[in-house]
DNA sequence: TCAATGTAATTAGCCGGCTAATTACATTGA
DNA sequence: TCAATGTAATTAGCCGGCTAATTACATTGA
């Protein structure tokens, strides 16, 4: 696998962009932006990496921490799908792969016939058990320059950006 | 539409997550990386709405953007999928959307018959130059609450994160 | 009591990402 | 010169996200 760094593409939406800025302030704050998404994006590649040498997404893994410390390991589908923020939709899919896989089984409520039980099997258990220490390990690597200001400054910095998105959202109100 | 946080899939990822953690510093480092997802991600929703509006998406912003810059606003799929930094498989799916939204046309070339060009239309035109105020617009939106010393700081936070990034795509290298 | 309404889950179909396979053409070198 | 190899683009098929529609069952209230 070639992990080589072609920082290329973040170099051309730069140069694409920074065309069209008309403040330096402009430029300044796109750089920036695209620089989030940039680092945001490469360090997501390469957890889904580690996920991936394990046979499971991020959203799998979610799933079956849900059902880890869930009573009697197991939950509905929709108990899961307001858990992980998705659309039931969507959870319905994953727990699909993730039966095919092995990793649970769908049971039936005996009160009510609509819903369906999601239950952790022994095998997904020693998936999810196999993996925190490399989930754990990965966010330790990540973050290994970061010294405790840091931690404490991205923290703070990461909340500004919070409350300009809620404004964003704000001002898009109403479609 | 609604955009009143709901926060709970972080909340419930966070408390977890943490319960399997090791060391007090594995939380902290864990809850911090929660927090970068969480952060980018509804970023990034807000960014794609406004987007929306436009009847376009970031991939194919982008790529509006290559073709006005580009010479004569033509270019082939197979340089827009590097600049992209995508697959040509992606870019095709793209193209053909957009050629769908009168946004490009295909052309061939004269020379070599395996080539296609795509080149901007004047709508095309003028969806990117009706959308780019709204762009730089979101942007300083985001960033609304951060002074010169936040930007550099961030700056910097993002570059040991890249490092990082480095480090645990060596770690796992050769998968 | 049963029609109307609500709820759980799934399915269909879209998007944008990917890899692998395919098609069509261009280039190269013995 | 033409077989082997390389290259441009697309297609098939997967993943994980979404909305809208559908199916099946449960609850409610006149």
């Amino acid at each position: 696998m070639d992990f080589s760094f072609s920082d290329r593409p973040n170099d051309e939406r730069i140069k694409a962009t920074l065309a069209t800025a008309a403040s330096s302030s402009d430029s300044e704050l796109t750089t920036l932006f695209l620089n989030v998404q940039w680092t945001y994006r490469e360090m997501q590649k390469a957890y889904d990496r580690v996920l991936d040498q394990h046979h499971l997404s991020e959203s799998k893994f979610i799933l079956l921490m849900f059902l880890e410390r869930a009573d009697r390991h197991r939950l509905q589908p929709s108990e899961l799908a307001e858990k992980l923020g998705a659309t039931r939709a969507t959870v319905s899919k994953l727990l699909t792969g993730m039966e095919r896989s092995g990793f649970i089984q769908k049971g039936h409520d005996s009160v009510d016939k609509r819903v369906v039980l999601i239950e952790l099997t022994a095998s997904g258990q020693a998936v999810l058990t196999n993996f925190l220490p490399s989930n754990f390990q990965a966010v330790d690597t990540i973050f290994a320059h970061f010294s405790k200001p840091d931690q404490q400054a991205l923290t703070g910095l990461l909340e500004k950006i919070k409350q300009g998105t809620q404004q964003l959202n704000q001002e898009n109100e109403g479609n």
